[in-house]
DNA sequence: CTGAAAGCGCTAACAA
DNA sequence: TTGTTAGCGCTTTCAG
């Protein structure tokens, strides 16, 4: 409401004065310093954002594109952007996608002359419309690798291939894998560890699915786990293993003398006191931490500063807990 | 990058024809529209949003504060509101407020000037705080009623009711309540509703808690709810019961054989396969979407439009599921 | 129906 | 160190 004008009149200086003491203070004497500082006070001035977005161009804005909200990876994602991006001092907006190529393009052209910078996550779109984008406004992707574009990743086929070993190591020969979305790029890779053991001759691999990354999905599968005579089941993620083993428990199989059970990534209950399930653990918040603060390194970069490099975070494994030797018939 | 100077150059027609044809067609001919369309096609034409918003004191942004992203229940309203808040054309920009006074008061003072209004779910403000925000931006209140704000709550209330009936139709007479977050405004309620009946003869109620509403807290109540000898557990929400179920089930604790469980409210597994948990069913992606609604119908509308009526959504209540009688000792 | 002109509130040269 | 002067790109009277 109170403007940069009717400051400078109560301050006895120019708008411009104002303006300065706001955002650069030590351009400005100390003492005028004070009066402005007072004036503002006694008024409650707030610039306009669009206003000052207008001459500056910056928006204090970043827009976080996301496939969906219902999943935990996700939701940690997003809960470590919005912390770090008001650390930052920026308002994160947030763009659900439904995974879709025209919702992305479509989320990526309209935000684009309203926000300072994206973090994508998981995005679906071809390479080189990415990095279209990064001409115009600054992008850094998570849970992808994008040449070119700072990239933050996790190293879940390493950690997945712990599990592989452990298993194998126990005796078990028959792995059920219970497959997440259709065409995600993340289920593509696990599919791809995945095959890369079942090579091996001591392991053969059935997938279930795809199916959506649920805890109802989870649940539901349960009866072809069973069928499928496999001695360890291993889940896309923490919602989908939870789910399995709810219907398990409830059919009186017991979780791990009956059967294994393993989620690819965890974050949901890693910490569940006692025996904790065996699962990859994904530091989730640390990957939208991570990407924030790139962007906004990238964002405030010179022309001459490199850009941030790529990194794949390490997952860690709780291989004690629900796995054991598989059960003789 | 296309301003509107340029689309006027290329069409052969003036500024303020341009930006007519883009905001008000019905006011330009239809040849000279057609005209402007193709140009501004030509040129790739994206209307610069800080520079309308500068004029127009319209973001096309919407706030929505959140204690938390952590519980179904927040990330339920946050899906249901941005898919509204993109069906009316406006972006959500989400502030987490920890449930914090101090940073719910900053983040609405800091996006005063950034957005066309807010949604507030279950603000920690005074009232009169909240209706000064209101005078300046309009106001929609989620999960809490405030007088003279159009508030969206949910009949909780009722469908605990239904099931304490239940439980005591089945015999049950000692029932445990793992209470939420300390402080809560909905655990104030559940907790009224239940010394309102604990105060029937034929129903004790032993609270345990207050505890934060997440998977691994229910699963650690798992050893008080059995040392107390209750015979039915109610969670404060289907992440805290979850986590009771699966830790019980560890302990060969059978559902509802050994024990009768519910949740006072639930979204996460209320389609779960099977015999569903007993819990009550909050619309919460409904709650955010009403919100948006109501809150973009208050932007658009004229002075002597009315606010519109605040309203409290049904809750739904699966009786059968996981309540029995209690096991005769 | 269209164009000219005056801002919206702020920032950023440029002078003083 | 401070004030003056132009805009930033769009919308919106007001004339024509």
């Amino acid at each position: 409401m109170a403007g940069l004008e009717e400051v400078a009149r109560i301050a006895k200086v120019s708008a411009s004065t104002v303006s300065r003491a706001m955002s650069r203070p030590d351009m400005v004497s100390p003492r005028t310093l004070e009066r402005v500082r007072a004036a503002a006070e006694q008024v409650g001035f707030r610039a306009n954002p669009a206003a000052r977005a207008l001459t500056t161009g910056r928006t204090g804005f970043l827009a976080m594109l996301v496939p969906g909200l219902d999943n935990p990876f996700y939701a940690g994602s997003i809960a470590g952007a919005q912390a770090m991006a008001k650390e930052t001092g920026r308002w994160l907006i947030i763009a659900v996608t439904d995974g879709s190529p025209e919702r992305e393009a479509a989320a990526l052209g309209e935000l684009e002359g309203q926000v300072d910078g994206f973090v994508l996550l998981m995005p679906v779109g071809t390479a080189a419309e990415l990095k279209k984008v990064h001409d115009r406004r600054p992008v850094v992707v998570v849970n992808r690798k994008v040449p070119g574009l700072t990239s933050y990743t996790v190293d879940t086929p390493g950690g997945l291939a712990r599990v592989y070993d452990r298993l194998v190591e126990l005796g078990h020969t028959d792995v059920a894998y219970l497959a997440g979305p259709p065409g995600s790029w993340m289920d593509r890779r696990r599919q791809q560890t995945l095959s890369d053991h079942a090579s091996r001759p001591d392991l053969r691999i059935r997938v279930l699915g795809p199916m959506p990354p649920e805890f109802t999905e989870g649940a539901a599968a349960a009866d072809a786990v069973l069928a499928s005579g496999c001695t360890a089941a291993l889940a896309y993620n923490s919602s989908v293993l939870l789910g399995l083993v709810f219907e398990l428990s409830r059919r009186g199989v017991r979780v791990p003398e009956d059967i294994s059970v393993a989620a690819a990534d965890d974050m949901a209950f890693a910490d569940l006191p006692g025996a904790p399930l065996t699962a990859v653990r994904v530091p989730v918040a640390e990957l939208g931490r991570r990407a924030v603060s790139a962007l906004a390194d990238i964002i405030e970069a010179t022309p001459e500063t490199p850009r941030p490099p790529s990194r794949t975070l390490p997952t860690t494994v709780h291989l004690t807990g629900s796995l054991a030797a598989p059960r003789r018939e």
